[in-house]
DNA sequence: GGCATTTTCGAGTCAAGCTCAATAAGGGAC
DNA sequence: GTCCCTTATTGAGCTTGACTCGAAAATGCC
């Protein structure tokens, strides 16, 4: 009876240890020599097995590697998840810090992977990451200045998919930027500041501090009134008084 | 003597033209088919060569990738600084707003090519486009920036690879974003918004109006300061006058 | 233990980048 | 025009690596 039960479990868990096996392989490989680079035979050693049993699991090697993305980026949302989770403050911006912060240095870590999503987009239309693996990443973002809107730490008319380009964008933009002179011996661009002028952008941009200025005009407004109110009142004073 | 002069040059300008062909040639099969998909053999044919004379021209598949590329972002830049040259309007904004519709619409046309240029950096490092072609090409914004900033229309603090990275970085996701709803049958986003979204970015973070805000600031101080001296001024006549 | 089904395997196939020995094409010297 | 040397061109074959497939091993079931 226990074998009857327990077999078809250790069963399938035999096989997904090895499917667990064959994707550890795999991305180890993957990370260490691209996607060209990438030698089935290789993957298949390290994952001690036969070069023919990786295709009873995955159709091709194209497909391998889409997994692989797949699992990527679903670990990358999670971490994101996590960073925002833990954030110690509950600041709009500061959040958005901690998410910027997080997301740059993952994008220089694994340029590799991120690159080759976008790669495979093109050349194997068939095989691509799923469009829902990367909005479920962005998700993170969206969920975030959502809430900054709700709450009124952002103006209302801010357009979330402008703002959500602006923030990925750029960060992935200076992070090209950033392995580019890591790998030449120049004077490096630290992280640091990408960030810094990121979150100063956000705020001069997006913040409802826009209102302050406002408010700002409407205090002026007011006072040149009053200005002009006491001017009236100076005049009818003058005139009283005694030449 | 003819012959002698003019022999050496029409020579010349065979292997020139040959050349010429066979790029003419690659550029049409890595367009149409990404570099994995594209065969030296039929760039041979298109070019009508045989498939060993291209290894007397170009030392690799990559290499020859690599002068499409080399080309391709030779060409983008003569064409960024037409569009520069022939804008009709001078205002630093304006011209930017030129800059980013054009880029942006030859992000979402170019789309493997650019991809290609940052996944060939990575695979094989051996084989990469040069940084400097890739300085050349943003170096139009560079000037652009940098004039605006002589001219006043920007603050004199504002950081240009700061603004550089939110330039190129945000056209460059939104491409992205646009391509990947267009193959899809959703709702398509469309170009002019991101480029009109990102100058209002650009305006309200970098015009030099945020000296304005500045100025506003001060006038409330001067206001107030001669409100208090206004109502001094009152104060002294008040007591003049008979009660 | 014996039969049926599933899983694993690696030698073999195929395709594509690349090499190289043979060939063709200049291009002077006389 | 012809000889000779240099250079350019060629495509048949080499190599490599993804993928196939028939056979063998393992597993499940009675």
């Amino acid at each position: 009876m226990a074998t009857k039960a327990v077999n078809p479990e250790t069963q399938r868990a035999k096989l997904e240890r090895k499917e667990r096996a064959i994707l550890e392989a795999a991305r180890g490989v993957f990370v260490e020599h691209g996607f060209d680079g990438a030698r089935m035979s290789e993957i298949a050693r390290r994952a001690s097995i036969g070069e023919g049993t990786i295709y009873s699991y995955y159709e091709s090697k194209a497909e391998l590697m889409l997994t692989v993305l797949q699992q990527f980026w679903d670990g990358l949302t999670l971490e994101a998840e996590a960073v925002m989770a833990s954030s110690q403050v509950d600041g709009f911006f500061e959040r958005l810090q901690a998410l910027a912060q997080y997301h740059l240095s993952t994008v220089i870590e694994n340029a590799d992977f991120i690159n080759l999503t976008f790669a495979l987009r093109r050349n194997n239309s068939e095989v691509s990451v799923s469009r829902d693996h990367l909005r479920h990443y962005v998700a993170v973002f969206d969920q975030l200045f959502r809430r900054g809107q709700d709450r009124g730490e952002i103006r209302q008319d801010a357009v979330l998919w402008q703002a959500r380009d602006v923030f990925y964008g750029t960060l992935e933009y200076s992070a090209r930027s950033i392995e580019m002179t890591m790998d030449s011996n120049r004077t490096e661009r630290q992280q640091g500041p990408v960030v810094d002028e990121m979150i100063s952008l956000f705020r001069s941009h997006y913040a409802a501090a826009h209102d302050a200025v406002e408010a700002d005009r409407a205090t002026l407004d007011s006072l040149s009134s009053k200005l002009d109110q006491l001017s009236e009142q100076f005049d009818v004073l003058a005139k009283r008084l005694p030449q």
